[in-house]
DNA sequence: CTGGGCTCCTGTCAGC
DNA sequence: TGCTGACAGGAGCCCA
């Protein structure tokens, strides 16, 4: 489900509800894919800061007093490939829910049939497993440093397909599987071109299209192909004006060619032989 | 360092 | 109706 515009508005639909809130306890379900990292008792207490976004994952800094004053530590949380949150009074946990964290302004919950997704504790020093995949990142797309120039410079010494490596978030981050499908389409670009042979100028086009297809997702609450909702339970609609994911065989809105789609990486692309050329 | 392939897990849907 | 295979919004890890 979650791409970056699935998870801010995720964020934005409970993060101004919860900051402040005390942690009352913690219930697991079964194992996400990695371990929590702490006793879940530990994080009683603590108090929640203000929740940030980086990238696809969710920063939920937790403020704990002891003797030795504040210590600021944190959940790292990312919602995988079927992870969703849902916040305030919530009922009996179901077959999918496998975290609750509990908190004196309501319950944030993570449902994640599939477990790819994860909430890992980091003491925030910069040194723990968190820390490590917050490392590898890329730059935002709407840092005023993406731009076509550090684009091109990055894709310079690439030979993988511009797909992979906008898939990959080592260059730039929040585009998943739609909307690096239509960024591409957007940009112009075929989805194979290996990305050291892109121009400045496509590399300029690419960096705007990223920004902007992000931009109108976030506009429309993200994408809704099955079950996305944020933590109010609202769906997006950005699914219904994709231009080609999802669109196989189907007429091009620009030039009516019909919609191809091809397997790189193992993963459904979508493009326009026409529109998008090598 | 780069790139390719595999892997985690569960649900849904198309086709026979 | 039931079974089987393909496919699904992610991304770390291992190996060449």
């Amino acid at each position: 489900m979650p791409e970056l515009p699935e998870v801010e508005v995720t964020r934005q639909s409970f993060a101004s509800r919860i900051v402040g809130a005390r942690v009352l306890g913690l219930r697991l379900g079964k194992p996400l894919r990695w371990p929590l990292g702490c006793e879940p008792g530990s994080l009683v207490g603590g108090v929640v800061g203000e929740v940030v976004r980086r990238g696809k994952y969710l920063w939920l800094p937790l403020h704990t007093a002891g003797q030795a004053g504040v210590a600021t530590g944190g959940l790292l949380m990312h919602l995988g490939m079927s992870g969703a949150l849902s916040f305030g009074a919530l009922g009996a946990p179901g077959a999918h829910d496998h975290f609750d964290l509990e908190t004196s302004a309501g319950t944030l919950r993570l449902k994640d049939p599939r477990r790819f997704g994860a909430v890992v504790w980091s003491s925030g020093l910069g040194v723990d497993p968190a820390a490590k995949l917050l490392s590898r990142l890329g730059l935002e797309p709407f840092d005023s440093a993406f731009d076509g120039a550090y684009l091109h410079q990055k894709l310079r010494r690439r030979r993988q397909a511009i797909k992979l490596v906008l898939l990959g978030g080592d260059v730039v981050v929040g585009a998943g599987n739609i909307y690096a499908c239509e960024a591409l389409f957007d940009a112009g670009i075929d989805p194979r071109l290996r990305s050291e042979r892109i121009s400045r100028r496509r590399a300029d086009l690419l960096s705007v299209a990223v920004r902007e297809t992000l931009a109108r997702a976030l506009a429309l609450g993200g994408s809704t192909l099955r079950d996305f909702h944020d933590a109010h339970g609202m769906a997006g609609a950005f699914q219904d004006e994709a231009g080609v994911y999802g669109r196989e065989g189907q007429a091009c809105r620009k030039c009516s060619t019909p919609i191809r789609r091809i397997v790189q990486a193992q993963r459904s692309s979508f493009f326009c032989p026409q529109c998008q050329q090598r």
